[in-house]
RNA sequence: GUGGCUGUAGCUCAGUUGGUUAGAGCGCCUGGUUGUGGUCCAGGAGGCCGGGGGUUCAAGUCCCCUCAGCCACCCCA
């Protein structure tokens, strides 16, 4: 075993494994071009405060999860841990506000300083997808039936449940969060150590505890509906009865809640079963307050973000590419012959493999190694004759073949 | 960041109460076939037993530290 180890947390990706991943992105690149959704690639580092003064002081993702360094010029940066600020900055450098509403998809690595498990890695990548500029519920409607349309064409949207709930807009929110630090602080001695925590820094979150004694208290906790406001709740009520006409089937769960202050009304999960505690595989909400607490125009946003290594663990085996034809040389003049060969069956739609050396036993191995539907031979008698010799390497059927007729006979392995 | 489990060949794994040159299957290489792969037969290469320290006459095996993977928590995709 090599001494020489990959930094903790990250992974090459190879084979089957960079396969899966090119399914999930080119997926989702597909799904998405049929509700006018355009890509974009954000750089995967930005200035530190992109993300410290956006994601919150007290976020775990700023507190101990970024990767922050100092350039020679002396700019604090950081490898991004997420996209949704990226995107957001981007729309703000570019003044891209002339030009609303935005449809955006992104793919690509982000970065967090967190002990690995499987499907959470230090490196890790996603896809996402952000509508911006749109006021109205359809936006979320729309953005949560393309997280569904993608999932189903993984096929994986079975093994899902889309997880939904509400926070309210700014004001409904701030109601519910005052009565909820209320009821839990009546429960003080008898919450976890973890959620005693919470209820300073995040009180929302401590809906989310695993504790089971934090489980009971939370039973009778005021539930965020009941702190709604007219306008949240026909908001709500409005995107509840969108995912119906659309055909998106959810499940309410009051308990689901988001971190960040930006975050506002609609708030979703898809979640499994199936990969332990890393449930999670695409997840988002409304973030009406983001652009304008980074100094842009008030605009609202609505999207999600998934991750790639887990959608990657629950796919099926994507086929490769097209199984070759291999072409085998024998001797020195036939290779110069074999490289033209190749170079024809190529342009013409072939996808041929050319082996670099070896004798012919070698490259029929090769071949074979390469899962090569046919090999076509060309020695010395071949040449004479100007032909190939093309050996069917299911059946191991030979069959001489004049070369100017070799494509059309080729035609059945393409 | 906290707690637990695991690290032996490229891969998957055996390895007894500590006791000779650490094994298997698959894969790889060579030959049986100087123009024929996949099957078969014969042979071969490949291991600082994750790394470091300690105990012992003797450590893959016991102890400590460290690194990595996995599981749960925290948090999240």
């Amino acid at each position: 075993m090599s001494t020489l180890q990959p930094v903790r947390g990250t992974h090459d990706l190879l084979g089957e494994e960079c396969l899966r991943h090119r399914k999930v992105i080119d997926t989702v690149r597909q799904i998405s071009g049929r509700y006018g959704f355009d890509e974009i690639a954000t750089p995967v580092f930005e200035k530190t405060d992109v993300f410290s003064r956006t994601l919150g002081d007290t976020s775990d993702i700023v507190t101990k999860e970024m990767y922050t360094f100092e350039d020679k010029g002396g700019d604090s940066l950081t490898l991004r841990p997420e996209n949704t600020a990226g995107v957001a900055r981007a729309f703000i450098s570019g003044g891209l506000a002339q030009n609303l509403p935005l449809k955006f998809i992104y793919q690509g690595p982000m970065f967090r300083y967190e002990r690995p498990q499987k499907g959470r890695l230090r490196q890790f990548h996603q896809v996402g997808a952000e509508i911006l500029g749109v006021e109205g519920p359809l936006a979320d409607v729309e953005v949560i039936s393309l997280g569904a349309h993608f999932l189903d064409a993984l096929g994986v949207l079975g093994s899902t449940t889309l997880e939904l709930n509400s926070l309210g807009d700014g004001e409904s929110r701030k109601a519910y969060r005052e009565k909820l630090v209320a009821y839990f602080e009546g429960h003080l001695g008898d919450l976890s150590k973890d959620s005693r925590d919470r209820l300073a820094r995040n009180p929302l979150r401590i809906l989310d505890s695993k504790d089971e004694g934090d489980r009971k208290i939370i039973e009778n906790a005021p539930v965020i509906a009941d702190s709604f406001n007219d306008v949240s709740k026909a908001f709500f009520d409005q995107v509840l009865s969108g995912l119906d006409t659309a055909g998106v089937a959810y499940t309410l769960n009051p308990r689901l809640v988001r971190g960040l202050d930006y975050y506002c009304h609609t708030a979703f999960e898809f979640t499994t079963t199936e990969l332990g505690s890393q449930g999670a595989l695409v997840a988002g909400g409304r973030y009406d307050g983001l652009i304008k607490q980074m100094g842009g125009p008030q605009t609202p946003g609505t999207g999600w973000a998934a991750g790639i290594e887990r959608l990657a663990m629950m796919i099926e085996s994507p086929e490769g590419r097209a199984r070759p034809l291999a072409v085998i040389p024998i001797g020195d003049v036939a290779e110069i012959k074999a490289l033209e060969i190749t170079q024809q069956l190529r342009h013409a739609g072939f996808t041929v493999d050319l082996g670099y050396s070896g004798n012919m036993k070698k490259r029929m191995k090769r071949a074979n190694n390469v899962q090569a539907i046919a090999a076509v031979i060309l020695g010395e008698d071949e040449l004479q004759n100007k032909a190939a010799t093309v050996r069917d390497m299911e059946t191991g059927d030979q069959l001489e073949v004049p070369l100017a007729s070799l494509e059309d006979h080729l035609t059945r392995y393409r």
